[in-house]
DNA sequence: TCTGAAAAGCCCCCCGT
DNA sequence: ACGGGGGGCTTTTCAGA
């Protein structure tokens, strides 16, 4: 993981399209050398997989909401992750430090959905003794490309 | 945006490099129906592009944090989202309803390179009242991938 | 590990159906 | 909307360094 890779990440994920030919510039490299590359960050597991990037508002989620849930203290917390992470509705379910246990990000289309959901999926799941939500009511940034530290082991 | 599209665009957010001769069978349809298809929800801004999903411990930034942020009533709030949408770390950057004003996701390297970007580039900026900072411990999920809705307009 | 070029595969556009 | 075919581009592979 060098400099190259680095430059390779940062232009994959802004545009995961554009071919080799186009990232070999950008790398500074030949084409074959660069689709090295970028197999090898992809067996390490550095690149996880290819995605389409979605305009949320375009398929009918537009609402997005954070979820608080505090969990009994003590409660096996195995159920709940389970359930969370089957719902689609659910794009993160964190443990977090703090006076609450988990906090849930959800999309869905629109207040009385999150409403619903909230009621029916989350408070209805065991242990769990309270939540909060609150709703992004704009956003000014949302965007699924990381950093790509300094800092990184061979 | 009907059946077709739905399972489409489900398929192309798990993974989206498989070739269109496989989508065409997700989809029922012959290849070039399926190019269409695709060429049409790219067009039309459902597809906003195609990225590489990084794993996000590869390539250092395994920390994640959430930071709330109060901004002083009346304050103009432009310079702030401006400062948010220029810094890397930041993910995400919502207006939110409840006490506090923003809620900002944040991925950084470790504890300290959070507590450095809170004090100089949160708290720092004009207009913010206090922070509160929540970091997440463990997640049991995290995607980027959008439930696709039944209910679409034309 | 990179380069360069040849080979294979896929995508795109067009067509007729 | 389907299926086929040609042209062009991209990816892949393989020598050589």
């Amino acid at each position: 993981m060098d400099e190259i890779d680095r430059n390779i990440l940062v232009a994959l994920q802004e545009d995961g399209a554009s071919g080799l030919a186009e990232l070999a510039k950008v790398a500074g490299l030949s084409v074959s050398a660069t689709a090295e590359r970028v197999k090898r960050l992809e067996e390490r597991g550095t690149i996880r997989g290819w995605r389409a990037d979605l305009d949320p508002a375009a398929i009918g989620c537009a609402m997005l909401a954070f979820v608080f849930v505090e969990l009994r203290a003590g409660k096996d917390e195995t159920a709940f992750r389970t359930a969370m992470r089957a719902a689609e509705a659910v794009l993160e379910c964190h443990r977090v430090t703090g006076s609450w246990t988990y906090l849930v990000k959800l999309r869905l289309p629109d207040l009385a959905a999150v409403e619903r959901f909230v009621a029916e999926d989350i408070r209805a799941q065991p242990g769990v003794e309270r939540t909060e939500t609150v709703l992004a009511i704009g956003s000014a940034k949302e965007t699924s490309i990381l950093p790509v530290a300094e800092a990184t082991e061979e």
